[in-house]
DNA sequence: AGCACGCCGACT
DNA sequence: GTCGGCGTGCTC
């Protein structure tokens, strides 16, 4: 008797075992897509993670209904890959499974269903629902549950697939088709046997009386003898205005002309020139010895290298590389958005060798981007970080390009993998090399390459010999007392732009809050406007008037008057950019001064317009928040000022200060790309704060040797492992005590120094679910892998309280 | 995760 | 008296 264990698209652990029938034995094989049905009805696409021959004591495993793959889908390195990231997050398979899967290849109760055959349908006796669904299939054959869903209310589209199963009119059908096809173009030929049988002055004088047949079918017919092999498009023909589409109707009609299709992709390709590499510096040639070094001591590089200086090149060159030695390339970005340059360059060098994959793509286009990476006809793989778990067949090269993004581990989505670090992982699975680059690493990036487990490569030079912007430090207490500043700014700040203005330059504002005030406070009783799904005050809006929370997403009116004591007296503080923006049009009101926040881009295209406004030098200063640090290389920007640098620092949160550091050169790398003249200007109460004052040095190492003495001295990351633990329940009762439980049970195995809470989280209160948190900072090195078990074993102990099942358990490795 | 089963409150 | 809320248990 044989088994397979099958992982399910569903958030459970481990695995499940199913008969493999005797007329399937042949076929299995780890990796493959297998029909089973789970639990009373569903029936849902596994993945067969391990087949044996250990017969289950405790139940009797149902059968595999049918295998869906001829070939595995999934290659052994990626199911050792989703292993590794299972067992080192803490997440189900099937978390996974459903993460990395296209909808479309994974079919849930995709179960197809269809008329049985010679069924008498009785519709007196049917209700509206299953006269639906009668009709539905009379008109289709066949037809899935995520279809019925358009036209009968979710919940009673079970019942009414029983009721008409127990009727027997209709069944399910076993075949399960793939919803997907490929898109398929039409294209038009002259008949083979018109062109033998036919003379040319026979048909054309058939065609006399139709001038504009006539031409069209010479029109075919010129085309197809100078261009044997170039098929014709139909929708071709129609490009100059010239032939309707019932001219060539009627061809295909008289039989003169045949139609036939072809598989086309979905997502175009570029089918332009392709060009050469551009010369190295010799900086960068340098640097690309040092990674050729690595890679041939089988060492993953991190590619440390400063705004400008080219990193690009160096990606370029060791993906050229691997492609010539027939292996493929993944290239991964936080964000699809900001490729432009990137892409332009590799699509010019490999055209349509070039693939990409994000999560902005349809269903459709995933499944032909998976289908063309499994059947290995793609080069290069541009992607974010779902593009790791395609069936890459013979990886050379990963790149991480902006390695510190926050994007490569957003919190919202789960499973909760930094892609930075799990990209290091597939790597090793596919013996590929991995580059790391960013200008601005992550300390944990930084601290590995000093510890010789990353390469570490510097970059320190802009390309071109072009030099680094300068870092100015304006100490806003000391203006304020000598009364030399307006609002937000000092005199000497506001002088620079006005200079920069003068000189037709572009400035760049940095203000990282959004909202045009954080606080509405009532003078008079204190009363502050909280959301009421969350434990948050909400962030006051002026462009578009209301109240926002930044957490959930719930606007409200603005208050005229305070709710609680009819006082007028509404004061608004804390600052947002959209008050930056206001004063700074006040300021320069010949200046045009425009916003790039997430709440002025929300707009179809705002992001695109505002692009070019800047690109064309109609705008003159840029305020925004983060936003604006990515993807704006433009020329003329000479001018980056910070006018609050210090609400970046102030943030409770070990790596605020890091990100601050980030946020701040990434940005300072938009002033001066070409002439090299580049100013940065940094106001702030703190100009001792090291942080800026080893940025205004410029002293990058010095900065992460301070970052790595904080982060000693407080046990964080990179010199511990942390864990965190997030509770979430809509009562607040349930949750705390299920988390003081949970808590003891962690007391009970972990030593009590590596466990901080539980405790509330610092948002009490999000969507209305009360969340508390439990932190633990755990060691580093075997002890961790023991420890991780302990904890492993604890979520086992508190999932045996099936009260506390209702509870969201969210665990994030390596916070 | 989804679904069935079963137990309690608010309605025809 | 019934509908439907969600707490509990189970799925190979």
């Amino acid at each position: 008797m044989h088994y397979a264990q099958v992982i399910l698209p569903l958030n459970l652990a481990g695995s499940f075992t199913y008969k493999v029938p005797d007329e399937l034995l042949d076929e299995i094989q780890l990796g493959m897509r297998v029909l089973v049905q789970f639990g009373g009805k569903k029936i849902y696409t596994g993945i067969v993670w391990d087949l044996h021959q250990n017969e289950p004591e405790t139940f009797v495993p149902k059968d595999i209904i049918n295998i869906l793959d001829q070939k595995p889908i999934l290659p052994i390195q990626q199911i050792e890959f989703w292993n590794w990231l299972s067992d080192y997050y803490l997440c189900n398979l099937g978390e996974i499974y459903r993460f990395a899967f296209p909808s479309s290849l994974k079919l849930e109760s995709e179960t197809y269903l269809k008329l049985k055959p010679n069924a008498v349908v009785d519709f007196q006796n049917l209700d509206v629902n299953e006269m639906y669904l009668i009709q539905a299939l009379e008109v289709r054959q066949l037809i899935n549950l995520t279809d019925i869903e358009a036209f009968i209310p979710k919940k009673d589209i079970i019942k009414t697939i029983n009721s008409l199963i127990d009727l027997q009119y209709i069944e399910i059908d076993e075949q399960v088709a793939e919803k997907y096809r490929a898109k398929e173009v039409a294209y038009v030929r002259i008949k083979d046997e018109v062109l033998k049988n036919f003379e040319l002055t026979e048909i054309l004088s058939q065609l006399k009386r139709a001038p504009k047949q006539k031409d069209l079918f010479l029109a075919i017919l010129d085309k197809q003898t100078e261009n044997p092999d170039s098929p014709i498009k139909k929708s071709e023909l129609f490009d100059d205005g010239f032939f309707a589409h019932s001219h060539i109707k009627s061809l295909i009609d008289k039989n003169w002309v045949e139609e036939y299709f072809l598989q086309k992709d979905r997502i175009d390709y570029y089918d332009g020139d392709t060009e050469d590499l551009e010369e190295l510096t010799s900086a960068q040639k340098q640097a690309l010895v040092l990674v050729d070094k690595a890679f041939s001591e089988n060492k993953n590089v991190l590619l440390h290298g400063v705004t400008s200086s080219g990193k690009t090149h160096i990606y370029l060159e060791k993906i050229e590389e691997c492609i010539n030695e027939g292996r493929k390339v993944l290239f991964l970005l936080p964000e699809i958005a900001l490729t432009k340059q990137i892409t332009q360059r590799l699509e010019k060098k490999y055209g349509s060798a070039l693939g990409f994959y994000h999560q902005k793509l349809t269903d459709f286009e995933r499944v032909e981007v998976w289908r063309k990476v499994k059947n290995d006809e793609l080069k290069i793989l541009i992607g974010t970080r779902n593009a790791l778990f395609l069936p890459y067949q013979n990886l050379g090269l990963i790149i991480v390009d902006e390695e510190h993004d926050s994007a490569y581990r957003p919190r919202e989505v789960s499973p909760f993998f930094n892609a930075k670090d799990a990209a290091q992982i597939l790597g090793q699975k596919y013996k590929a090399n991995v580059i790391l680059g960013s200008a601005t690493p992550s300390v944990e990036s930084y601290f590995a390459a000093r510890k010789d487990k990353l390469e570490y490569v510097f970059l320190g030079e802009r390309f071109g010999k072009v030099d680094l912007p300068k870092f100015e430090l304006i100490n806003f207490k000391e203006a304020q007392d000598s009364k030399n500043v307006s609002g937000d700014f000092s005199f000497h700040l506001l002088e620079n732009i006005r200079q920069n203005l003068e000189h037709k330059n572009q400035t760049i504002v940095l203000h990282n809050r959004r909202g045009y005030a954080n606080v509405v406070e009532c003078e008079s009783c204190g009363y502050v406007n909280y959301c009421s799904n969350c434990d948050v005050v909400m962030t006051y809006h002026k462009y578009s008037n209301e109240m926002k929370c930044h957490y959930c997403g719930q606007r409200a009116s603005k208050p005229k008057t305070c709710p609680k004591c009819h006082s007028e007296n509404l004061n608004e503080r804390g600052v947002g950019v959209e008050q930056i923006h206001e004063e700074l049009q006040k300021l320069f009101p010949e200046a045009e001064v425009d916003r790039m926040d997430v709440d002025s881009m929300r707009k179809k295209f705002a992001y695109e317009k505002l692009y070019e406004k800047i690109e064309d030098r109609e705008t003159d200063i840029i305020v925004g928040t983060q936003m604006i640090s990515k993807g704006l290389d433009f020329d003329h920007i000479e001018l980056v000022a910070i006018p609050r640098a210090d609400s970046l620092m102030y943030v409770q949160d070990f790596r605020a200060e890091e990100r601050a550091y980030q946020l701040m050169t990434q940005v300072s790398g938009r002033a001066g790309r070409v002439s090299g003249q580049g100013k940065v200007l940094i106001q702030t109460y703190n100009p001792q704060n090291p942080v800026f004052e080893l940025i205004q040095r410029n002293d990058i190492q010095g900065i992460y040797e301070y970052f790595l003495t904080e982060r000693k001295k407080f046990h964080y990351p990179p010199f511990t492992k942390l864990i965190m633990i997030e509770l979430k329940h809509r009562r607040e009762d349930k949750v705390n005590r299920a988390s003081q439980f949970l808590g003891s049970i962690l007391r009970k195995y972990l030593p009590e120094d590596c466990i901080l809470g539980p405790e509330p989280a610092s948002i009490a209160r999000l969507n209305n679910m009360y969340q508390f948190q439990i932190l633990l900072k755990l060691p580093r090195g075997k002890n961790y892998l023991i420890f991780k078990d302990y904890i492993r074993q604890s979520f086992e102990e508190f999932e045996e309280i099936s009260a506390y099942k209702s509870i969201k358990k969210l665990v994030y490795v390596d916070f």
